[in-house]
DNA sequence: ATGACAAAAATTGTATCCATTTCAGTGAAT
DNA sequence: ATTCACTGAAATGGATACAATTTTTGTCAT
């Protein structure tokens, strides 16, 4: 079958709010700067209205912050944020564990990441620890839960991406425990084992950060 | 102290997000009905510039769907939203149970609204209610976890104001076991409290939407 | 009645314009 | 010299008009 790109794009003020997160994260846009409506909109090469409509949705991943009359404020990744981005995600993350385990949902997705996150090297880690996360959102049914989740994910973990080896290693080994956990319907069990395998992510991450 | 009106007015797009959200949950606009991007401007006395940034909001919260080039349309409370809505309440205000008793948070607060919820009759019990779970997100001290607390309270929660009284009883005894638990910084048992009363509270507002 | 095609309406994005708020810079007074 | 107030520039929030697609509607012929 031919492989053509599809006729309908993705809308505009996504394709934006992609943009600017990617600089955003990359630190091609400093924390503290304020982002002006026209500048960005020129830089961008579109109109003003799915800028504003762009900023709405970093706001919303809480990458900006829009004051009054102020603009778009770009926040940083201060250890209060890491914090309380962590502990959002450990709640939430080990309820899809328990949603999962009691509803004797289908792992085969989720058995699938963990034999790719065996077999490669930490090359596509990052991909790879992502696959295994939303395979377990997924598993869980609760697509507002999936949105949530993959809202909070755009907001920080890019960062994750420059993950080093050692900490790979951990990880590998709690996500197969998070795995076993699984497939043994230990709701308690799996969600305990998730929430430990994040809040730790966000000690390893503060101590990244912390300067 | 004077209790004026502040001067600076809240920005259009949230008035009228808070217009069109009570229009929806009062089920003044009906489910699978579309919001016309004009005619909801013209009824709303606005231009169109904050009517859309206020659908973006609407549907953050859940009450409405953006579709590509069809606009928004009105979504309902089936049995799915009210239980992936009350499975992340339960997650995430257990969570902050659990941050205020390892924080030894101050429970002043919260220990006033129980006094509150007490004495007073169930006439403004919806108030004292939502004033209680909103003071514990507060103690909790994460500020990124009460803005997404008060979205999703936005979204579903106004419902409860049609509360009957034998649920007040119930829940009032339950408010009051977590706040014990909170009380004796048992993070472990006071947010098994706040997760069974959440989903228990599921279960009532199912039986009454299940038709 | 069904299917194709044409017209109408709605959404999305563009381009300006106005009012109000914020910010910066100048200048005066203590 | 520092502080305060005023003035003017710039930016945001909102209004309005308009072009381009896409969706929907409605008609007509088979």
């Amino acid at each position: 079958m031919l492989n053509l790109r599809p006729v309908k794009m993705m809308p505009v003020r996504e394709q934006a709010a992609s943009s600017l997160r990617e600089a955003i994260i990359t630190q091609k846009i400093k924390q503290g700067e304020t982002l002006a409506l026209e500048a960005t909109a020129r830089a961008l090469g579109i109109s003003v209205t799915p800028v504003r409509e762009a900023f709405q949705i970093l706001a919303r991943d809480g990458l900006i912050e829009l004051a009054q009359n102020r603009g778009a404020v770009v926040l940083g990744m201060s250890a209060k944020n890491i914090r309380e981005h962590y502990q959002i995600r450990a709640a939430l993350e080990a309820e899809a564990c328990r949603i999962v385990c009691e509803n004797r949902a289908d792992l085969s997705e989720i058995e699938h990441c963990i034999g790719h996150l065996v077999s490669h090297d930490a090359e596509n880690y990052g991909d790879l620890n992502q696959s295994f996360h939303y395979n377990i959102w997924l598993a869980s049914g609760n697509s507002r839960l999936v949105n949530m989740l993959g809202e909070l994910w755009n907001g920080l973990s890019m960062g994750l991406r420059t993950t080093k080896n050692e900490y790979a290693k951990k990880s590998r080994a709690e996500h197969e425990n998070i795995y076993s956990m699984l497939k043994a319907r230990d709701s308690e069990g799996a969600s305990k084992a998730m929430r430990g395998h994040i809040l730790r992510s966000m000690e390893d991450m503060l101590t990244r950060y912390d300067s």
